[in-house]
DNA sequence: ATTTGTATAGAAAACGTTTTCCGATATTCA
DNA sequence: TGAATATCGGAAAACGTTTTCTATACAAAT
């Protein structure tokens, strides 16, 4: 069953080094040899062994996979549709590496060069974890997806993130908003960095107030918008509209808002972020801030395959433009 | 930096033989080597290199795994967490195999075979276009998830299908319906066959009208659903109430219900199936069948694992259980 | 006819481990 | 004290490839 290409050889009454060559497409074997080898191969349905040929040259066609969140990842099942796409196109397979404990001293790096990835796709936003530095240093090349690491071998790829913000607030200023509240995701993440700063660089722009109490720090999630609604419900002179982080956060406000008897968008405009399939169907229809997924896995791949192939060509930093998407959750302000 | 067992043996002075004895947990060692040996292991942060040790092992300490459908699998982004919290446990890494064309004379054992993987995961349910007559007889521990194939190496695990319909329809009949209408899935898959049954079974027992034009068989897809509701409501004698193979279907289901201006419950039941997040954000909040993902990929790989260690145990053929859980969606038949 | 050059083909080393086998040393027992 | 027996440690083969280097055969050029 489990042919080899000593195998193939014997069948084909030439050296294995014949049979390699054949497989390689190298020159140096005449056509009739050639053909013969390949009927044999072919016959045979053999496929040569990943492993050797890994060993012995310290590549796999395997590109490895770190998810700093795990599989929580908000939108990690969309963008690995992109990242299926491009993996197809340049050859490779993917290996998820679980086989880590975030904040132990065990090494990333170390795992794959153990297991001799060719690149390496590190996902995420909890950039505190682990030892970033040593993987910089390492010259795998590597891409980051939401962290904006750089180094000789190293690129990263996200949305954009600061005119996003400010396309946002600038679209709630149209609507006569004045009093425009931010809830961030994990303000340490880069992404929450980036986008707070695009709120922060508008409102200065636009010369709105700048108010402590309109800025929410959440995680992403649900119950942090759920939370940061309450909050602004509880101010005597709260905001008229919300951009939201992510649009599980607006998922809350929204929730939060309905409890509180008022009505999206006649009383609150609430602007979302990612454009995830849900925020169609929320009641209202979520205006939102759409990420291309599909652009992010893709370009990921196709960056870490130029990076392999070109160990010379600077690594990039890639931002993938976001499109609003106006749906029924905005509307003029009523005061 | 690239560390091998040799630098490690030389820096400890003894030979290779006994550093791979310590790594291994191997006996014939003294503890005395033992422990310096383990010292320099800490000290230069060796891993062994895994694609040697494949090599002659013909193992890989990876999974491998197959989406007949791609990534557009509905709940693949699920039951993937389940997988991650296995393979962390077990100790495996998962190795995502894009490499291969379905419908193509590509053998995806031959491709097992080349990347050593030790288990296969194989989920979906396009059965049609794989060779798996190949994979079943092949001998590598596999598991199939939402396909029923079996063999000497080979299980499957899936939710509980037939018992989940019948649930619904009991629970509808409950509600005093009659006109119970069903919308299925691919008819060719496992699970559509598997739903149907459950759905005409249930039907039986309770002697309700089985009327042929009530079904309609779907893909899955919100549109699916649509269509398959604007055809319902051409019926002079249209269905009360529809259990739905998924809650994309569902989703479809209550956007053609709102455009006819049937409210639901009150004009209209609808069960889903699944329970995908957005079900609890539907207007009304979606009752439908919870299907246990978690517990499906955790299932699935610790299955595997079981295989991989005792050749001789049966392969597994493992039904999980599911959830009603009873939302907004269902109300008292008006009739 | 001798040299030079050019295909073609194969032998052997290498990749980094595990594993089998054997030798050496220490321990036990009569 | 000598033999039998554990215990420890290492040499070498093996895994299935690629790659480098050498050998052969034959054609072309002198």
């Amino acid at each position: 069953m489990a042919k080899n290409i000593h195998d193939i050889a014997k069948a084909a009454g030439v050296s294995i080094t014949t049979v390699s060559k054949v497989i390689n497409n190298r020159p140096h074997v005449s056509p009739k040899t050639r053909a013969r080898v390949q009927q044999v191969i072919r016959d045979e349905q053999f496929i040569p062994n990943h492993t050797a040929r890994g060993l012995v040259q310290g590549k796999s066609k395997t590109i490895g996979m770190f998810l700093t969140t795990g599989l929580t990842h908000p939108f990690f099942s969309r963008v690995v549709v992109g990242l299926e796409k491009a993996l197809k196109e340049t050859g490779y397979d993917l290996l998820y590496l679980v086989q880590f404990d975030m904040g132990s001293d065990y090494s990333i790096v170390q795992h794959c060069l153990s297991r001799n990835v060719d690149g390496v796709l590190i996902f995420g936003f909890q950039s505190h974890d682990l030892n970033f530095e040593e993987m910089l240093q390492s010259g795998i090349p590597t891409i980051f997806i939401d962290m904006d690491f750089t180094g000789p071998r190293a690129g990263y790829i996200t949305s954009e993130n600061i005119d996003s913000i400010k396309t946002a607030v600038r679209y709630l200023h149209q609507l006569q908003h004045q009093r425009i509240a931010f809830i961030n995701g994990h303000l340490d993440s880069y992404v929450g960095k980036q986008r707070f700063e695009g709120y922060r660089l508008a409102m200065q722009e636009l010369e709105l107030p700048y108010d402590p109490g309109y800025i929410s720090i959440g995680d992403f999630s649900k119950e942090s918008g759920y939370a940061a609604m309450k909050e602004f419900l509880k101010l005597s002179n709260g905001p008229t509209s919300v951009i939201c982080c992510s649009d599980m956060i607006a998922l809350g406000v929204l929730e939060a808002a309905a409890e509180a008897g008022l009505s999206v968008p006649d009383d609150l405009s609430v602007i979302g972020f990612d454009g995830i399939e849900m925020s169609k169907h929320t009641q209202p229809a979520l205006t939102t801030i759409q990420q291309d997924f599909l652009t992010l896995g893709e370009q990921a791949i196709r960056s870490l395959n130029e990076m392999i192939h070109s160990p010379n060509l600077p690594p990039p930093s890639i931002i993938v433009p976001t499109n609003l998407v106006i749906r029924d959750s905005c509307a003029v302000c009523p005061l």
